[in-house]
RNA sequence: UGGGCUAUAGCCAAGCGGUUAAGGCAUCGGACUUUGACUCCGAGAUCGGUAGUUCGAAUCUACCUAGCCCAGCCA
């Protein structure tokens, strides 16, 4: 699938055909101070995708400029992620990179007049800043000289003041309607050692400074980023031309992405990590990525369905069967189907008389024959899933077991049940069966329909597995109410069961279809002999 | 009268003055089926509202309404 028509693919495509832009250089620039979600791989795929689309090329730069907040750990998560999500970066690259270059650009605004020292406290800024409807009031440091001020934020470098003493500050104009206009702070001191560049600095310059000024050294025509930063995209601009930096870039701003039933805040998937409500961040309820390899999710999925949702100037909510139909759609020719029975219900074969099983050859995947063949066991002892047997066929639509009816065992023989053992209490112990050895799949025999179709697990080669299932996190998508109230109490469910033999040695990241069942991942604490199998996504059901 | 952004079907989203207003997801019919899967057929909107401009408007203009964002020395 390639990218559908955007606002953005428009305008690069106009920018190129009118000369303003020789390629396309696009970026991706986290912050190192957390693990990648699902609404990252939409920023990471809609940069590499659109400048591929185009033969251009993509940074990968940790926007680093607040050290207190930044740390390496996940410097090598977010290059993981990445990697997995199939995107190779023209450079990566560090903001603090550049913190040198940053530091004259601010020298030169000092020097045209356009920057200044100011001595006021943070809460004294915030008061003189105004409001949204009030105009601001300018600093009583506003009016200090260009010599003054740069004598001042070279002291600020060599470490002379003290956090919080003192800021650079843009000139630009405390009345402005636009607060971001308002004397906006460039560079703020902080004794912190920084995870890149140690303690070579205690100044560092905020993003809006930073950002546009590392994008044009780095040559980026186009810098995506989301709706909250609209308002900043004249500050962009006024850094962009008042430094004069050689390279124009230009900034662009789409909506966010959310999924129902999903938190993709960061402040929440910490909340859910640290209260240990969720596993850590590779649990395979969350979005995170790392979170969704485990549960089975594949890259090509994921492109598929940030792909097919678009692009718009509109924070969108898309609904989570959307992904989960994008997932079903790369797994269904991708992985192998395999029996395995989660809750067994035990079938004796009455008139199998020999105590061996036999072995059957057949397709991992009869839509896809590169997947190859397996054997199957069948003999005389069989589990069934319990919710394929009912006592009497409750409705037309039944297309199951009941006594007296005949079903298919796919891959094997039609079954037809004949008597029910029950325990004291009422409840079905075991089911005793005929089969019919003419009915033998792939012998062509078409003399009789049966009722429906089975899987099953034949009981002596079968192998014991756990099952994780899984539901929804959160109960709603209503982010009005507290987090606590919405965690879904079902939301991780261990079923053991039984699988086929050939599933026993299954190996962590190993995806299956379980017939009739859904997607399953290996999971990583699988064990060999009790593989342990994480539900990735449920089939598609239609009971009418 | 702070400023900015947005408004096309239940959810995404094409559309850029002349089209029966793409497509996907979901939903509902039906066919097929050794997975109640897959696949295949079929079904839905006059474009937030109003008033204009025009031979012609979802596309242009004005006004209105609704939603979202902004007062970190966060990004």
């Amino acid at each position: 699938m390639e990218m559908e028509s955007n606002f953005i693919k428009t305008i690069m495509e106009e920018d190129l055909a009118e000369g303003r832009v020789k390629e396309i250089v696009t970026r991706f620039p986290p912050e190192p101070n957390a693990y990648l979600h699902i609404g990252h791989a939409r920023a990471i795929i809609t940069n590499f995708e659109l400048a591929r689309m185009y033969g251009g090329r993509t940074n990968l730069r940790f926007d680093d400029t607040n050290p207190v907040k930044e740390d390496v750990s996940f410097v090598n998560a977010i290059k993981d992620d990445i990697q997995w999500l199939g995107y190779q970066p023209a450079q990566v690259v560090f903001g603090s990179d550049y913190f040198e270059e940053s530091y004259q650009l601010a020298v030169r605004l000092i020097k045209k007049g356009l920057a200044y020292v100011c001595d006021l406290s943070a809460e004294e800024i915030s008061h003189f800043r105004g409001t949204l409807t009030e105009a601001g009031k300018d600093s009583p440091y506003r009016t200090r000289t260009v010599e003054e001020n740069l004598d001042l934020f070279t002291r600020m470098r060599s470490g002379e003041f003290k956090d919080g003493e003192k800021t650079l500050r843009a000139k630009i104009d405390m009345a402005s309607p636009n607060i971001n206009m308002r004397d906006p702070v460039i560079y703020r001191i902080l004794h912190t050692t920084h995870h890149n560049t140690g303690d070579e600095w205690c100044i560092y310059p905020m993003y809006d400074f930073a950002h546009p000024l590392q994008d044009a050294f780095e040559g980026v025509t186009h810098s995506l980023c989301s709706l909250e930063y609209v308002d900043h995209r004249v500050l962009y601009d006024w850094f962009i031309t008042h430094c004069e930096t050689k390279h124009v870039p230009h900034q662009y701003e789409f909506g966010r992405l959310n999924i129902t039933n999903t938190i993709m805040s960061k402040r929440y998937l910490k909340q859910l990590v640290d209260s240990g409500v969720v596993t850590g961040y590779d649990d395979p309820r969350l979005p995170t990525l790392v979170g969704l390899r485990r549960r089975g999710y594949t890259p090509e999925a994921i492109r598929d369905f940030i792909l097919s949702t678009g692009l718009s100037r509109i924070n969108s909510t898309v609904s989570s069967e959307m992904l989960e139909n994008s997932l079903r759609n790369d797994l269904i020719g991708k992985v192998g189907r395999y029996f395995a029975v989660m809750d067994p219900l035990p079938v004796t074969i009455t008139n199998y008389l020999s105590d061996e099983v036999e072995w059957l050859d057949v397709l991992n995947n009869a839509d896809n024959e590169s997947l190859g063949m397996r054997k199957l066991a069948f003999g005389r002892h069989l589990f069934i899933e319990r919710s394929d047997f009912a006592m009497e066929k409750p409705n037309k639509h039944w297309k199951r077991l009941s006594m007296g009816l005949e079903v298919r065992l796919i891959h094997a023989y039609f079954i037809k049940c004949e008597e029910v053992v029950t325990n004291p209490d009422g409840s079905i112990k075991e089911l005793r069966c005929t089969y019919d050895p003419n009915t033998r799949s792939g012998s062509g025999f078409t003399g009789r329909k049966p009722n429906g179709n089975l899987h099953y697990v034949e009981a002596s080669t079968a192998t014991k597995a756990q099952f994780n299932l899984f539901e929804p996190l959160l109960v709603d998508s209503d982010s009005d109410r507290p987090l606590e109230e919405r965690i879904n109490p079902d939301s991780w469910k261990i079923q053991m069961g039984v699988a086929e033999a050939a599933l026993a040695h299954a190996k962590p990241g190993d995806k299956f279809q379980f017939v009739r069942q859904g997607f399953f991942a290996t999971d990583r604490l699988s064990l060999p002999g009790v593989p342990c199998f994480n539900q990735t996504v449920e089939l598609k059901s239609r009971v009418k």
